[in-house]
This record gives C-alpha cells, sequence and structure tokens, in this order.
DNA sequence: TTACTATATGAGTATATACTCATATAGTAT
DNA sequence: ATACTATATGAGTATATACTCATATAGTAA
C-alpha cells in the first residue's frame, strides 16, 4: 500500500477509536447493541443532558459508527455496523491482561 | 455488575480507545506488531520528532497498551497484549461496511 | 574527566474537546 | 392559529491534547 493511503487509513481508523474514545460514548454504543433508541431515552439511561448526548451522538455518526433516522419528533440512533462490538472483545483482552500482570506484582511483594 | 463498576469499566476502555485514537498513535501500534522497537527507530519510522513520539508512547503505557523496558542508552516499547491488534480487525470491517455503503449511494445516482 | 547519544519532561502556545445554557427548528396535538 | 415535545446547534467557558523548543537525566565512549 502506498504511504499517502497508508496515513489516510489511519486517520480514519484514528477517528473512529476516538468517537468511542469517551465514557459516556462507551455507554451508548453499549446500551444501543440490544437495538435502537432514540435520544431521550439514551439521555435518560446514561443520565446525562440532551443536548451533550446530540452532541456525542453527532461525533460518532460523523466517524461512521451510528446511523439514525427520523421517526415523527424522535431521531432514532443505531450501530451502523455490529462489528464496532469487537471493540469489546478487544477491550476485554486488555483488561484482563492488565488484571493478571497487577496481581503477578502483589504477588511479589 | 453494579453500576458504578460499570462506570469504571468503561472509563477504562475509554482510555484505551482514546491511546490509539490517534493517527501516529496507530501507526505506531502498527509498526510495533512486528517487534519492539526503541524511541528514536520509531521517530524515524513515522517521520515525527523524538520528544512528541516518546510523549505519544507514554500515553500509551499509562493505557496499558504498551510496556517499555530499558537497554543500555535506549528504550524498548513493545506492545503490552497481542490482543490490541484485534482493534484493527474491527476496524477494517467498520470501514469496508462504509465503503459499500458509499459504492451503494453511488449506484443511486 | 569531557563529549556524545537516547530519552524524558517543563514551559509555552495553538487547537480541540466537553459541557452548559439559551435558542432555533421541526413535528404533533389542541 | 397556539402550545407542547424532541432534537440540534450557536455561543461561551473550562479543560485537555498536540506540538515545539529548550533543558535535564542517564548511560556510553574517549
Amino acid at each position: 500500500m502506498p504511504d499517502s493511503k497508508k496515513q489516510l487509513l489511519f486517520q480514519k481508523q484514528a477517528r473512529i477509536a476516538q468517537a468511542i474514545g469517551h465514557p459516556l460514548r462507551l455507554e451508548i454504543v453499549d446500551f444501543l447493541k440490544d437495538g435502537e433508541q432514540c435520544v431521550c431515552d439514551i439521555a435518560e439511561q446514561i443520565g446525562a443532558e440532551r443536548s451533550n448526548v446530540s452532541r456525542h451522538l453527532s461525533v460518532m455518526v460523523a466517524a461512521g459508527v451510528l446511523e439514525h433516522r427520523k421517526e415523527g419528533l424522535k431521531v432514532i440512533y443505531r450501530l451502523k455496523c455490529p462489528c464496532i462490538l469487537e471493540f469489546f472483545k478487544c477491550m476485554s483482552g486488555m483488561l484482563k491482561q492488565q488484571a493478571r500482570e497487577s496481581s503477578r506484582l502483589l504477588n511479589e511483594l
């Protein structure tokens, strides 16, 4: 792959990673894994202001993580691709490794 | 799982996602998948200032993505857990989906 | 010792992000 | 029409991040 293309790829991937690199946004993704939801229900679930939630949702739409459609007054958001959930598996692997290491260090004291 | 624990988990996961949510840092991770490297070689590979690379490396160490050891004058960095590479698979899935959608939209014109 | 190399970090600046409040828009219901 | 609801967004502020340059530290080599 040419270098410029690689740069572009890294940029897009970084944008996706950054889009889920916030506790509230991860919580939203986790909530949406069970099905699409409107803004106000998301806001209630995660306990944040609607305007703030709306912005977080925009960030994820811009990065291509979510998509949305209108239904009456409401706007319904859903995961654009379930493959984003793979991320959680990846994270569990990392955190388990970190936990293993911590307990190893503890045992050495 | 209790809510407070979930919050903490989301926070940790977000930190990891954010740690790889930057083009240069993704490029570093990609470079390190083939084996550990010292700061100056990483800096040369990705074409950035050493001090800047050093900071990016610190961010990833703090998030638990990388670990390092000293060898003489050099500091060698490596992936803490190969599971971080799963992230790239996850990303490819997302980007392929986005590409499919773009071409579908194009065909509808 | 001095000179050199690799890395880390303080300080400063520029930019980006997160958040809140107020307001605008769009649809619903009367 | 008015009143209401859901969502988005402009403006302001606070905080975080990325970057650069200069300097400090630690190890190597003469």
